[in-house]
DNA sequence: CCGTCCTACATTATAGCCTC
DNA sequence: GAGGCTATAATGTAGGACGG
């Protein structure tokens, strides 16, 4: 197996894809999970059907999905046919998976540059299923033309591992509604009634409890203790993106299109993961308790809504108008630091800075015991040394 | 002035349709 | 039948009117 992944790294690593690394240098904020649908001509995959309707008379034809684990059945790829006709074939192939998992064996950490993750996972997907690349197709994968309809970006912050359960408490506390919390370790918030949210939804867990008492047979090699360690000094965050949530923030951005794959040469990873991170007021979880200088800047009627907050009661409920219950939450919040507009029942809280735990400063970085070695998959242009291999077809 | 509500506009959520 | 797409509903934001 090592043989085979140094083989297909070797093939891979050779993308002339710069300038995509350049602009996402690494902050420690990395991309988990991709769902693509890329340009791709091809016989179509597992179950093909075709049915008439009876009204118009046209045939339909599809291809259902199937489920490949390359390399030791860590990793599952998900892989379907789209645009399925019987003349053509299939023209396009929709994938699903987590880049780090498929090219290093596991998704401690990773990088953030899209377009070399897309084409990297496209080339040995394809490989793996024996599909013959038309060059044409390639050539559109190395330009990015390549739709996203799902993403997850994933930071570990630095945090003691005894505080994630209680500051996971206290975000529980401060969310009365759309989450979702199995596990002591583990919460996702941004789900609706009718399931997840079709924008983005926030997970915050525990990575070492995730990757389970010992997920590697004892006696473990230094690499895998280490990955362990790593997880064991982190706090997880992952924000997945949904195609609602792409559309809507590729206008804040200035009008790049976050649904090309190649417009993410221009996207700054860690601003958006933290962008939309924000979006969850996830750091007035726990809030820092007002000086008496900053009390005494309240107006008698302010100082008596942050009262009847603090006995539960919220903002909201304490005006009949949305636009006034939104002003005050405003103003207090700059008077006295504290978000009244979140809930908040919790009495115990843990005594931590959210604002400094969860900041771009606490990201942590690849550990360098990793970088070069096989638990680690830089941008392809880290690997620039490889560049004869580039044209491979 | 101060506090509240109204209105217009922006953003986000929901639901039903369409495609494969 | 799952998931993306799109129209519509719900909610949030900001400027201004109005009565005390």
């Amino acid at each position: 197996m090592k043989q085979a992944k140094a083989t297909l790294g070797h093939l891979l690593l050779a993308q002339p894809l710069s300038a995509y690394a350049i602009c996402n240098p690494q902050s420690g904020v990395f991309i988990d999970r991709i769902r693509i649908t890329a340009p791709c001509l091809h016989r179509p995959l597992g179950n093909q059907a075709e049915w008439r309707d009876a009204d118009t008379g046209l045939v339909t034809h599809a291809a259902g999905g199937i489920q490949q684990a390359l390399e030791e059945g860590h990793a599952d790829v998900y892989v379907q046919s789209k645009q399925v006709s019987r003349e053509l074939g299939a023209r396009a192939i929709l994938i699903d998976c987590c880049p780090p998992k498929v090219l290093q064996g596991h998704n401690v950490f990773g990088h953030a540059v899209l377009q070399d993750y897309v084409y990297e996972i496209l080339d040995r997907v394809t490989r793996v299923l024996g599909i013959e690349v038309r060059p044409e197709d390639r050539a559109m994968w190395r330009a990015g033309n390549v739709h996203l309809t799902q993403i997850h970006l994933t930071a570990n912050f630095t945090c003691p591992r005894d505080l994630i359960v209680p500051i996971i408490d206290a975000v529980d506390l401060s969310n009365r509604s759309g989450k979702q919390r199995i596990l002591p370790t583990w919460m996702t918030l941004g789900l609706t009634p009718k399931g997840r949210s079709t924008y983005h939804c926030v997970t915050l867990y525990d990575k070492l409890a995730e990757m389970g008492p010992y997920p590697f047979p004892w006696p473990t090699t230094r690499y895998q203790r280490m990955l362990l360690a790593e997880a064991g000094k982190g706090f997880r965050v992952e924000i997945k993106l949904y195609s609602q949530g792409l559309k809507s923030l590729s206008k804040g951005l200035g009008g790049i299109d976050l649904e090309g794959v190649a417009n993410w040469a221009r996207v700054d990873v860690p601003a958006l993961f933290f962008h939309v991170f924000d979006k969850y007021e996830i750091v007035y979880a726990v809030q820092p308790v007002p000086t008496t200088a900053q009390i005494t800047l309240l107006k008698p009627k302010e100082l008596g809504v942050f009262a009847n907050w603090l006995l539960g009661r919220s903002v909201k409920d304490q005006f009949s108008n949305r636009g006034t219950a939104g002003r005050y939450v405003k103003v207090i919040l700059e008077k006295t630091g504290v978000n009244v507009g979140v809930d908040r029942r919790a009495e115990v809280q843990p005594s931590v800075d959210l604002r400094t735990l969860f900041s771009l400063a606490n990201v942590r970085p690849v550990p360098d015991l990793a970088v070069r070695t096989r638990y680690y998959s830089p941008p392809s242009v880290s690997s620039a040394t490889n560049a004869e291999v580039g044209a491979n077809e």
